[in-house]
DNA sequence: CTGCTTGCAAATAGTTTGCACGTTC
DNA sequence: GAACGTGCAAACTATTTGCAAGCAG
């Protein structure tokens, strides 16, 4: 289990939904699969760099959005106004607490049953991978009860 | 009733706040009265300029940030890069398609229930004033089941 | 009159785009 | 070698900020 075997099988995801495996699609994949928080653009490019020659911001721009595209990496909006971005993996959520500005995450059970309310009473199908919340976080909500 | 007596209940809601009551924050809460829709800060500085002399945008945004501390605006962040405002009023929640781009908005009681699940759960105290969601609208969601 | 607000102009920050060159298949 | 992707530089867009002058209380 070599580095080179990482980045073999990342070759191959991508070849496999008919991308070109070029080295700024494999070297983004390789650094968002190391981590499952939200991650700016120049976070990303900043790690990249550590292992890799040069890559330009504009190209980690349209690498990630087409990874989005292909169903590899999500976009999470967390309200400041840079785009995060994540590994596209199991659904799990986010509260930023608006008070202390906490970011926590929260499993998938009451998500899916709000989704399924939802879709009853509405019909609509809602996109339930990585929902944004904000509110006040357990401290701050507990503090605030005084 | 003529307008004048919408500017002056505008200006009485204001004060009461301990808010200067000027022409900027009048017409920017008068704008935001008329409709409940949301709108960018470029929409609401037009409907301004239609009947008042000028106002710079600069004045709006600080204008909106005032009025969203005293709990007299909310911002809607729509997920494009824009940030929408709307008079603060009843709960409403929407939901953007992402396929056909359409807004829907839905009524408040899944939503309560589903905040009221999470501080069940996790401790957290969520808002759910004007909650954005993503996902394929009824019509959209129906022709994708084919 | 005293401080809160505004207009103006300039600066930011994040993101996007056109184009010539390099890489992948 | 044909199509696709990347670097570079420049353009954009929404938003923010410093400052001097204006208006509200």
């Amino acid at each position: 289990m070599q580095s080179t075997d990482v980045v073999e099988s990342i070759k191959r995801v991508l070849r496999d939904r008919g991308l070109h495996a070029t080295s700024a699609r494999v070297s983004v994949l390789e650094v968002l699969r190391e981590g499952h928080e939200h991650r700016s653009v120049e976070d990303i490019r900043a790690q990249i760099l550590e292992r890799y020659p040069m890559i330009d911001p504009s190209t980690v721009y349209r690498t990630l959005e087409t990874l989005e595209e292909h169903g590899l990496a999500v976009r999470v909006e967390l309200g400041d106004k840079r785009t995060r971005w994540a590994y596209m993996t199991d659904a799990h959520h986010h509260m930023v607490c608006r008070r202390c500005g906490a970011v926590a995450e929260m499993g998938d059970a009451p998500f899916q049953r709000f989704a399924d309310d939802l879709t009853g009473a509405y019909g609509v199908r809602v996109d339930m991978q990585h929902l944004v919340l904000h509110g006040l976080c357990r401290r701050c909500a507990a503090r605030s009860d005084t």
